[in-house]
DNA sequence: AAGGATGACAACCGCCTTATA
DNA sequence: CTATAAGGCGGTTGTCATCCT
């Protein structure tokens, strides 16, 4: 057998909670903690669903949430995350703090994607739209369409707080015309730090990458899109397909120390 | 003033993964 | 090992407030 059922689905109040309601539930979970929601609304007095009692309290009760808008640094954070992670809120959300996956979702559709199109900007690939139209227009064989959307680049938004609308995004380089961008023998990526890795030398010496298996980074390469497999082959992050990223930069590696790793790959400059 | 359109966001639904009997 | 519920997640809907004609 199973467990037993969430909740008796018959006499299941749904609709807005009533003030009552959620000071039932915020005095019961702070005189009790988290513990099995199935339990919550029966021992908190509550006719309602125990899955429905964690999404009030994660979503509107809790006390360590901000309230009111995104202000423009998070709404900035919110773009860059997403042209990463995509539709993954809950990533989002943790980088964000008091803030819930709910919220950043629910300002992505009303707010952020609307400015996103005013400004010519695809929401969902990050790029021009333009660029996208032209694309979509002229008809190639289908892997190197396949190609041409991995080759995309994550717009840079500029963060000079000059403005309440951002800039359109700066790409820096076409995509058209060019082999994989995350082929090590071209090193022609456009963030930077990327393009100055020798990563030549990161395929020959399997020492260079270990340090992305120390710990428990692997799980924090994850929130970034990047997985890489335990002992496997280095030119996996080369792979779109199997480092499952669009594009990557020094800030895919999160805020860990690169140092010993660009010391090792002999960074040029 | 009425009512339709739009915006904002809370809440629900259904699916997937994980945990457990 | 299997069946099934819990928990988590993303997509969608519902509801209320405000704006516009």
């Amino acid at each position: 057998m199973g467990r037993q059922p969430c909740c008796d689905k018959l006499g299941v109040k749904k609709g807005p909670w009533t003030a009552e309601e959620d000071r039932k539930l915020v005095n019961f979970i702070l005189t009790h903690g988290q513990c099995c929601w199935r339990a919550v609304p029966k021992l908190a007095g509550l006719r309602r669903c125990g899955k429905s009692c964690r999404l009030r309290w994660t979503n509107y009760l809790r006390p360590d949430l901000k309230r009111g808008l995104l202000n423009e640094a998070e709404e900035r954070l919110v773009i860059d995350l997403h042209a990463t992670l995509g539709n993954r809120w809950s990533k989002i959300a943790a980088r964000l703090p008091g803030r819930t996956d709910n919220e950043i979702k629910n300002h992505w559709n009303t707010h952020i994607k609307k400015k996103l199109i005013r400004m010519g900007i695809d929401p969902v690939t990050h790029k021009p739209l333009q660029e996208q139209a032209n694309e979509q227009v002229s008809s190639k064989p289908n892997e190197q369409a396949k190609f041409e959307v991995s080759n995309h680049k994550t717009p840079i938004y500029p963060c000079d707080g000059s403005s309440d609308n951002f800039s359109s995004p700066i790409i820096e380089s076409s995509s058209t015309g060019k082999s994989p961008p995350f082929d090590p023998n071209i090193s022609n990526f456009d963030d930077p730090w990327t393009n100055h890795i020798r990563w030549e030398t990161f395929l020959e010496n399997p020492s260079s990458w270990n340090f992305m298996f120390e710990g428990d980074r692997q799980e924090g390469y994850g929130e970034f899109g990047l997985c890489p497999p335990a002992g496997g082959d280095p030119s996996w992050l080369f792979n779109r397909e199997s480092s499952g990223v669009e594009s990557f930069s020094r800030s895919s590696f999160g805020d860990i120390d690169m140092s010993e790793f660009t010391r090792s790959t002999n960074i040029r400059s």
